[in-house]
DNA sequence: ATGTTTGGTTGCATAACGCAACCACATATG
DNA sequence: CATATGTGGTTGCGTTATGCAACCAAACAT
């Protein structure tokens, strides 16, 4: 059997996860934040098998996230560029990171640090928040369905 | 082969999917912020498969994001509940169901809508800043190793 | 007492992954 | 020019993960 799909959910996340939920994906996309480019680059870096590789990069092209570049024109050694829609998906990667920070590496303190590259400020904390930013725990969340909802969506938090 | 191993690459991205990167994985966790807390409503809410939805609910008890409950002492029926580590992925989904939102779901709608259940203000959209509240773009962030981090890493950012 | 719900387990088929070997093309070195 | 090295893959093969259906025991409902 095949892999079950995931969006067929009504639901952004499961959306988001069949584009990047692969095993890999979402290193792939650090590797790109990171500043890897070529073919070699996520290799190395990742130490992933190159037909993994191959595939995920493919997807990721497909998906309209990376994108593929030949600089010289005669050569067909390609650079893979995140899109606007790949760039936007930094504040997932920001949260995963601390939430890694602090519930995965809490003995050793965080391997990599982002700040304000013009100031040096650090980074505030990712949370959910109202545009008051008043800041909102699981218990303060009402889930409603929004104009996409289906009915079966409608049903379940309505 | 097995499948290759996250938690050596010095990474706490690498870290968080470790934990929660298999396939369903984040999934159930939605489902878990949704409101499921018995076996029978993660499977119905998903459409997994038992065997899955064993070994996820299995893996997430022992990395502590769920806990198994026996409301009643003689019975052998659990409710699987969110830990603090659990809720405290929040960031995590929120971001990635904004993205969806955006991205992915365009057309439609937002499928689920998430307000505060006080004064039903909507959301604001996650986003990478410094405490001052200075929206910072992914060329506008110093990438540096953080007290945790490896001579590899070291090596990569300095 | 009987049927239904719950929370699983097991077996089997298919898809995904990891590794190594291979290959064509481009570039660097002598 | 000849050879070596680097780049960006593809292919084959073995192992693991996933999906589906069937099965099952304990708990609950009637």
């Amino acid at each position: 059997m095949s892999r079950k799909r995931f969006d067929t959910h009504n639901c952004s996340i499961a959306g988001t996860l069949e584009l990047v939920g692969d095993w890999w994906t979402l290193l792939v996309v650090r590797e790109a934040f990171f500043g890897s480019r070529t073919f070699t680059q996520f290799l190395q870096n990742l130490g992933i098998s190159r037909n993994i590789l191959t595939d995920r990069l493919e997807k990721l092209v497909e998906a309209d996230i990376l994108e593929k570049h030949y600089p010289k024109a005669q050569s067909q050694r390609a650079q893979y560029i995140l899109t606007h829609k790949g760039k936007a998906l930094l504040p997932v990667l920001v949260s995963m990171m601390q939430w890694g920070d602090q519930w995965v590496n809490e003995a050793g303190g965080a391997p990599v640090k982002l700040s304000d590259l013009q100031t040096g400020e650090h980074l505030r904390t990712m949370q959910v928040e109202t545009e008051n930013l008043k800041k909102l725990d699981l218990d303060q969340l009402a889930i409603t369905p929004g104009p996409g909802a289906s009915t079966s969506t409608l049903k379940r938090f309505e």
